[in-house]
DNA sequence: ACCTGAACACCGTTCAAGT
DNA sequence: ACCTGAACACCGTTCAAGT
């Protein structure tokens, strides 16, 4: 018998990731997440398999939006340099807004969590040619590694509250970005 | 009436330590831990308030454990970009070593787990003079944050398996660390 | 002071029964 | 096909009672 679907597992990813933004990881159970739409937490498992593939489906969302966010802000120069600069500020930028989802997408404590495998490529894609012109082609996938290193690990310091010696944080990445940067010709 | 007490502080943070590390954090409950000592998991509370606390334990030492490894290894060079190398390179081999308790050490996806303030401190210390006397005192903290932020982000998205286009992972991080300590000049 | 068994709260998950 | 209440397993935590 047909049985009106209450609920969408777009909607369903969607409030998850609004949720633990707003509320934290930890505040997210089924129970909550199903009592947003008015149903019944084990209703969910119509929709995902469990909790944690709720969760990669989350990063998953997580890694499009960056993505976007990153791609989008590439189209202000053409100036090698610049380029490179202005997305891995982009990038920052994305994370510091998204703390949690941002920290749940690279975490390792959670087992069976690992963004999907093209999202790097798809990151990594608008810039490749551009870091290619920089240094060639062959150092280009390292470099473009080290640069995203860069990025996360200063991002993932300051969300744990690592950097406590004070000083501006934003200086701070923009003088390691331009290090980098000056490092690579 | 006295009782004599079958098990430490100090054990236990340290069979913790080596339960997350052989059988993943996910895999340590208290009653696994207790279990391990021929206890019922009720008598952990005697040794500490909850399992966070518990678990900021297990960081702090493995927090010293890493300080300790990257401080032996400066002793072997004078060379000022030598001994940044050198200390980035003893970092991450700590964290490749101890992949589960070095993630769990800078995770934000559990709350109240952060690292102790000193240990920053503790591990920039024997680099502070070094990179002063590189790039001058005003730009020496920046320049260790950007040192750092490069590590902990390589290793990171090592060990969450985020760099899936092949390459020799090594090199990538000896070009990176090259290319950012030249760009300190 | 330290340890225990019993009990509780919470949460992910399963399942037979409903529409 | 989708949803539900009831039930189960597991785990962190509390507590009164033991030594």
């Amino acid at each position: 018998m047909p049985y009106p679907a209450q609920v969408q597992a777009i909607e369903l990813t969607e409030k998850a990731r609004e949720l633990i933004e707003s509320e934290g990881l930890d505040r997210l159970t089924l129970a909550s997440l199903a009592a947003a739409f008015g149903i019944a937490a084990p209703s969910l498992y119509h929709h995902f398999k469990n909790k944690t593939a709720l969760l990669v489906a989350v990063n998953e969302r997580t890694g499009a939006l960056l993505v976007e966010h990153v791609q989008t802000s590439i189209a202000q120069t053409n100036d090698p340099r610049e380029r490179i600069s202005v997305m891995l500020h982009a990038y920052r930028v994305f994370a510091l807004a998204n703390p949690s989802t941002y920290g749940l997408a690279f975490t390792n404590t959670i087992p069976g969590l690992q963004l999907d495998p093209t999202f790097a490529e798809a990151l990594a894609l608008p810039l490749q040619a551009t870091v290619a012109e920089l240094v060639g082609t062959e150092v280009a996938l390292p470099a473009l590694r080290g640069g995203w290193a860069l990025v996360h690990g200063f991002v993932m310091l300051e969300l744990s509250g690592q950097f406590r010696r004070g000083g501006d944080l934003d200086a701070a990445f923009a003088h390691a970005v331009e290090t980098y940067i000056r490092g690579l010709a």
